[in-house]
DNA sequence: CTCTTCTA
DNA sequence: TAGAAGAGG
């Protein structure tokens, strides 16, 4: 879920293509997660192998993966490690939130709601720990880095682009931005048309590129301010201050730092704000990560997906084929350069 | 989500 | 041939 900074922070809608030849860090259980809760049947009945285990993550990760791929946009993949204590509380309540969602979503379906079904079951999505081994096999047969965070994986995707070893961190979350990453690139996991809730339209979702430097420049505050405005806001790591949002927490961040406010006794928090702060400053994360990008494997590719998972064949040598076809394109130097 | 197939 | 609809696993 992460911090609500929406209407807040400038952004500038991009294209996919606008990115190519741009090494990206995507957090990985955030993409894993979107093409779990959107690759479903009309019903939410995830896509399942012959032995009933879920494969929509595959299937998103796989072709997704390989479309940034052929556009000439490099990937790699950073898996969250241990979560800090601080998010047990964010994590039980989902955790809660999905045994109801279930339920709901059974109930629907026996009463024959397919919207409300699909509706639940998406709320009800749940990544695993095999699903995250399965991901990093496939994105190793594909050639694609994977980097394990020690605690938060955005915030190892910040530090990685901090040190200008990415472009821009790839998520839908704008804790990104919390911990320190000078780019923050969302919508590039999910694209395309999008069905508005409860009404029969559809939106194009585009990608979006947020600059951190001048979009707290914009609103004028600094990186230890929005922090501020996200723990008023409320965080994964904290519960914010009922009645303030995005816009009454810059408001009041603007006339006095967070510790005055306290002091006056105006706000209360459960947990230190140093503590919390902490987390988004001085992150938990590893400098010892190496980005090592390989051609891609088809035997393995093949081996995991069709043997494994009954994917066809022949859509995954199409898939690769397209590959193939864009890297012998003219203008991809860059492409090229990243197998030398 | 992306891919293939159907339809005007 | 482009856009909608359905399938994929």
């Amino acid at each position: 879920m992460g911090v609500d900074l929406g209407d807040l922070i400038e952004k500038q809608e991009i294209e996919l293509e606008d990115l190519r030849g741009k090494k990206i860090a995507i957090d990985a259980l955030n993409a894993i997660y979107q093409f779990l809760s959107i690759i479903r049947q009309p019903d939410g009945t995830p896509l399942i192998d012959s032995n009933k285990n879920i494969t929509s993550h595959l299937s998103g990760l796989f072709y997704r993966t390989t479309r940034l791929m052929e556009i000439g946009i490099i990937p790699c993949y950073v898996f969250d490690g241990e979560p800090p204590k601080l998010k047990s509380a964010t994590v039980e309540e989902r955790k809660e939130i999905r045994r109801e969602a279930e339920k709901k979503w059974k109930a629907a379906l026996e009463a024959g709601e397919l919207a409300e079904a699909r509706k639940y079951a998406q709320a009800a999505s749940r990544v695993t720990e095999s699903m995250l081994e399965e991901s990093k096999k496939l994105l190793n047969a594909l050639g694609i880095p994977v980097v394990q965070a020690p605690s938060e994986g955005e915030a190892q995707a910040a530090y990685i682009c901090q040190q200008g070893d990415v472009y821009s961190v790839g998520s839908q979350d704008y804790d990104a931005l919390l911990f320190g990453a000078p780019r923050l690139l969302r919508n590039i996991t999910i694209t395309g048309k999008r069905k508005v809730p409860r009404k029969n339209i559809y939106v194009e979702v585009k990608p979006e590129m947020i600059e951190l430097d001048s979009a707290i420049k914009e609103i004028e505050v600094t990186r230890e301010q929005l922090i501020e405005m996200g723990i008023l806001i409320g965080t994964d790591f904290n519960e914010g201050v009922k009645g303030i949002g995005p816009k009454k927490s810059l408001a009041h961040i603007k006339e006095k730092s967070l510790k005055e406010w306290i002091k006056e006794g105006k706000f209360e928090f459960e947990v230190d704000v140093e503590v919390l702060k902490k987390i988004f400053l001085k992150p938990e994360i590893t400098k010892n990560y190496s980005l090592n990008w390989q051609p891609y494997d088809q035997e393995k590719l093949i081996e995991i997906l069709h043997e494994k998972h009954d994917f066809s064949k022949e859509r995954i040598e199409n898939a690769l084929e397209k590959l193939e076809k864009s890297r012998g394109a003219k203008d991809q130097k860059s492409l090229q350069e990243w197998f030398r």
